[in-house]
DNA sequence: AAATTATAGCGAAACGTTTCAATAAAACAA
DNA sequence: TTGTTTTATTGAAACGTTTCGCTATAATTT
């Protein structure tokens, strides 16, 4: 019985062969230019690449990657696509990726631990070449530091440092960052700063307000412990918002007078700039704001947002050559060593910080 | 020479074999739980499980897929994923993806045609079984339709239609969103609306045009052309704010006064609001705004912006199922026709648009 | 008791590459 | 001339699966 459809689904190598008359072998060497190839005439490589491009050959990846067991992909697991600061992130991986021709294979964890899990798992299996982890929950100690051990698969993490120190980093200093915001609030004479502080689980809350108390310590500025609230610690980051617009309500309930309020990131900025105009409190003339990211739309604000800036491209594109880095360290058998990178932050001053009247 | 290092790196299918005592193509069926399985009692089966779970087998999926042809990855290639609009959709497509255990190579075109091509090239080089495309660019007709109709794979495009069938497509409504905006502003009473337009080159921009043209027919509400501006026909999308902020200030430069602005979407509602502020205008009391899409940020915006969702995750939802049909069908050799599907927007009334007084 | 069928399992081939050892001719050295 | 090196090309093996056809029992029917 014929098979009357299409002639052959693809064209493989042999097909090359047979068309320009030589083996298999040859095309192969001469497409991949291998080293081997330094000993073929230029006569018998234009043949062959004539005969290829004639036939439109593409290489079967799937072969390729069996015999040399790479396949020129990373996986990215990230905690929540929809929260901006991944974006600009993943727009500083895609970038760096794109140069070196490298493909990702994206994994969105939804802020779920089993999410994560299973995803991890997946990208191992599909043996990815490295692995770009985006996340800040502390969950990521408990147990999948491991599971990546275990793998042996070159990886990097940005936005958190692990307490081990064998895998690769990228952070910003986050320390440093509050410390500058602080101290720009009170360069523009706020002493009663009222703080919206991160949820405990994030590494970042820490080190955020480690920074304000090392300035509130230095400058004997006086933190009152009553304009101190924290956000609450449930996973659902993009609520973000909305838990900060409850907790400044409750904030002003207690009728504590401030004149500036810094929040944990531009997210709780914006809930708490809604909680303020709701009380007919004006920003940034009866009470400044800063937040921390520069997320996207924070300078579409209205007031726009001062902030403190994560450079988050250039985040991304660290950790890639980090992770590339790793790869081809892998790949020739040598074992590099995990490196961190703290990168540093920057003070953007806009509309919502304003003078203490 | 021995080699000392590690023993062989991965267990493979015949590891498994010796350790339960048979063969690789028993393992096989078994693990795979293929056709054959049927016969295979389930002692056999525990001890093979057993085997491949002591030395814990993980298939090479290489191998695998050079035999299947499958490899359980779609391309993803989107225009910018800084832009919120993205981001919803590619959420709604991550999950019916995770759903399926489909895992998406994740492609960033910058709104650039020569990026989108190389890209193009890559996914079809890694054999992905489908493609989702999200683009509402006019170029995409030009040349690259046929590049798809070449290679053959199933493909579904999110955000406009191609003019020739072909191509799977799933789409928002709207001209029935921007029908029902202006409906919304009318409602409240406005008669002199403003409006900016979107970019030429974006598909959206007619259709949006096009519905309120039809509502302005059917009230008789009069369209003062010189309250009726365009966004420029840039590439950069992210701009976008910046762009209405201008063209609004020119459009408050010719004096000629409105009670309500009507944006092409949210970004440039944003724009638009910080140049009526600017101006000493005050959203909503004195003149209200609409925009659409209903973008990440735009319900944390102070006045909260009304605007016109359109159903981003279902949308990604429902390319994915389509998408999946066509991989399933092409698996199978039944061929299944291009599907069109239209979702409707639905109209979210913020604080953004009052009364006029 | 013989013939048939269902049940279990196996070996070999194939998927499309790359690499390695081998060969053969040509160039060079002695 | 003979022997050695360089140049040019190749066949075969391997990467780790899945599938197909085959055999060999065991169970069932005639």
């Amino acid at each position: 019985m014929k098979k009357l459809t299409s002639k052959k689904a693809s064209v493989t190598i042999r097909d090359v062969a047979r068309e320009s008359g030589f083996a298999a072998s040859t095309v192969s060497i001469v497409l991949n230019n291998a080293p081997l190839a330094r000993y073929i005439p230029p006569a018998t490589k234009a043949r062959i690449q004539k005969a290829a491009k004639s036939l439109g050959y593409h290489p079967n990846i799937f072969a390729k990657s069996l015999r040399s067991k790479r396949n020129h992909t990373v996986g990215v697991i990230l905690f929540d696509i929809t929260d901006p600061y991944c974006t600009l992130i993943l727009r500083g991986i895609e970038k760096s990726l794109y140069q070196e021709s490298y493909l990702a294979i994206l994994a969105d964890a939804h802020n779920e631990r089993a999410r994560f899990e299973r995803y991890l798992e997946m990208m191992l299996e599909r043996r990815v070449e490295g692995l770009l982890v985006l996340a800040n929950w502390l969950y990521l100690d408990i147990n999948v530091l491991a599971d990546l051990e275990r793998g042996k698969i070159p990886t990097a993490i940005i936005g958190r440092e692990l307490e081990s120190n064998a895998t690769s980093s990228v952070t910003v200093d986050d320390e440093g960052g509050a410390y500058s915001a602080v101290a720009h609030l009170y360069s523009l004479g706020h002493r009663k700063i009222a703080f919206i502080r991160g949820p405990k689980a994030l590494s970042s809350s820490k080190a955020r307000w480690k920074g304000v108390q090392r300035f509130a310590k230095d400058t004997k500025l006086d933190l009152d412990p009553r304009l101190i609230v924290d956000l609450p610690d449930q996973l659902n980051l993009s609520a973000g918002a909305d838990d900060a617009f409850r907790v400044t309500e409750e904030l002003l309930k207690m009728k504590r007078s401030f004149t500036a309020l810094m929040a944990y990131d531009d997210m709780t900025a914006f809930g708490a700039l809604r909680a303020l105009t709701k009380a007919g409190i004006r920003v940034p003339q009866d009470c400044s704001i800063i937040g921390f990211d520069d997320v996207n739309p924070s300078h579409l604000f209205v007031p726009a947002l001062t902030t403190v800036r994560q450079p988050m491209e250039t985040m991304g594109a660290a950790a890639v050559s980090i992770l590339i880095e790793a790869i081809t360290a892998a790949a020739e058998n040598r074992s590099g060593s995990a490196v961190h990178r703290k990168l540093p932050s920057e003070l953007v001053i806009r509309e919502s910080t304003r003078a203490v009247p």
